[in-house]
DNA sequence: GCTTGACTTTCCCCTTGCTGGAAGCCTTAG
DNA sequence: CTAAGGCTTCCAGCAAGGGGAAAGTCAAGC
């Protein structure tokens, strides 16, 4: 019959965890004294105690280690919930990779701009589906680009108000190409709108997919833009992902009639790891 | 002018967190209407909230990100952070992979036993220093190697006892030798004690330094200790460990005159991951 | 038998980075 | 003007304990 600190001593295991142990109910004292609330513990309590530390070295929860040890489970349970462990695990090493690599470009960055105020911050977004409102159209090239551009998203505007229909977030353009064109390139303007809605033989409306993107915001005139586009693929080429649809240029604020430098313009490169 | 909710759909942060991080003081919206208490963003506010996502993808704390953007650091020092976080995470890889090794070890157990129940559980333990009166001795072969340990048990119990010292833990053999040895095995006993005491010729106190021990608990008689050795070594080469001390054997139940199926023996083995 | 000091008990708060829910205002569309 | 949704604050909880306080217990020395 050890009291609580002995059998603390002589197992490494903190009284402390010993107690939060017995509260959870995952390992209980042999004989607990019903007068003085003192716990005694004996030596042929030990195995129990080292399985659950052998168990928790795994990173199994401690409820995932009481059913284990109480649930006298098969074989075949057992194995399952180890692979299963197994795949997680492997799956934390992806993203501790992962943020090394983000952590690796940082350092990087730090080099060589001598301050740690990246121009781009450039993150990964879960983008949710989205229904829109959207039109194809092509720029002859590129110095008629924003021409184009602006006629497509004026033509779906109006349209939108002709239906009465408000959108619901920031127009944005997206390129479809799928690799960069100087000449005919191929673009479509987008409204985000909360429900579907009767298209023409132009515009559409459609719900794009939820994806993954790598994203950065730019600050002023559209001339610059280029910038955020390179700052945005170098991340991906650095981080090992892989462009899987046609980027997005969203129009965070934009007033035709204001100063280009207030423009906020967000760039968003739907991604994917590599061999995933 | 954005509520939170639209600054929420607009960046994908969760409005509860972009509440948590006001009240943390790590990004507050522009405007807080002081009759209503409504929250209001603008967009250019994007900027540090991006870097704020940025540098959790790092794994930063918010703590050190919120000191990061705000206490304006040098260069030297953000290199600094960030060297410490890569550091951090090589060693959460390696945590990882030593799981990922137990795991493996246990599918496999699993799989050779066709129960969980393994005969021993092999787990890692800090062992703190330890005070120690002990004594060496050579046991001429394995027959007679029981009879001598016995009487150096003795003997340190006896001199021990003149001494008005009463251990303060088990006591325990340990192995000298650098590998197994058939004959003239060199072994020591030792009682843990509470404070240094003089000693004699034969037997000296000192303190032996804390360890990291791979370690299995053997029950019943000493004829089948073997097993838990094996366990042990098997243990040690599986997962890539390095034995860099002697073996203890302890003794925490133990009595002459009882049934030698009734006896508990921890053995610790010291070790070090391999090449560290 | 009494005191002292080392243990042990319960209880509550704290950690990280949020998430969920309840109760009660605010805004805006119809 | 009302109803639905959005916003506010506050409270609880997660995982696995750690820290510390106040009070009760135990064993030893006198």
């Amino acid at each position: 019959m050890l009291k609580i600190g002995e059998f603390s001593r002589l197992t490494q295991v903190p009284a402390k965890t010993l107690r939060y142990y017995d509260e959870i109910g995952l390992f209980k004292p042999a004989q607990v004294d019903k007068f003085t609330g003192y716990r005694y513990y004996i030596i042929a309590q030990l195995p129990r105690l080292y399985r659950i530390m052998a168990l928790k070295a795994l990173d199994l929860t401690l409820e995932q280690i009481q059913h284990m040890l109480d649930d006298d489970l098969s074989p075949e349970e057992m194995r399952g919930m180890l692979r299963l462990k197994q795949a997680e695990l492997n799956q934390t090493i992806a993203d501790v990779q992962m943020r090394l690599s983000y952590v690796a470009h940082k350092i990087q960055q730090v080099e060589e701009e001598e301050t740690f105020m990246a121009k781009y911050e450039v993150i990964l977004k879960d983008v949710p589906e989205l229904k829109v409102a959207i039109t194809e159209g092509i720029a002859p090239d590129m110095a008629r680009l924003s021409y184009t551009l602006s006629t497509m998203f004026g033509s779906v505007a109006e349209y939108l108000d002709t239906q009465a229909v408000a959108p619901v977030g920031p127009a944005f353009a997206m390129y479809l190409d799928d690799e960069m064109m100087e000449t005919n390139i191929r673009i479509a303007t987008a409204f985000p709108i909360a429900d579907n809605i009767t298209g023409t033989d132009t515009i559409v409306s459609k719900t794009l997919p939820a994806i993954q993107a790598a994203s950065a915001v730019h600050h002023g005139s559209f001339a610059h833009l280029q910038d955020a586009y390179g700052a945005i693929l170098k991340w991906i080429a650095q981080h090992n992902y892989e462009i899987v649809g046609s980027p997005r240029e969203i129009s965070l604020v934009y007033d035709a009639t204001g100063n280009p430098d207030d423009y906020v313009t967000e760039i968003q490169f739907p991604v994917m790891p590599r061999q995933a």
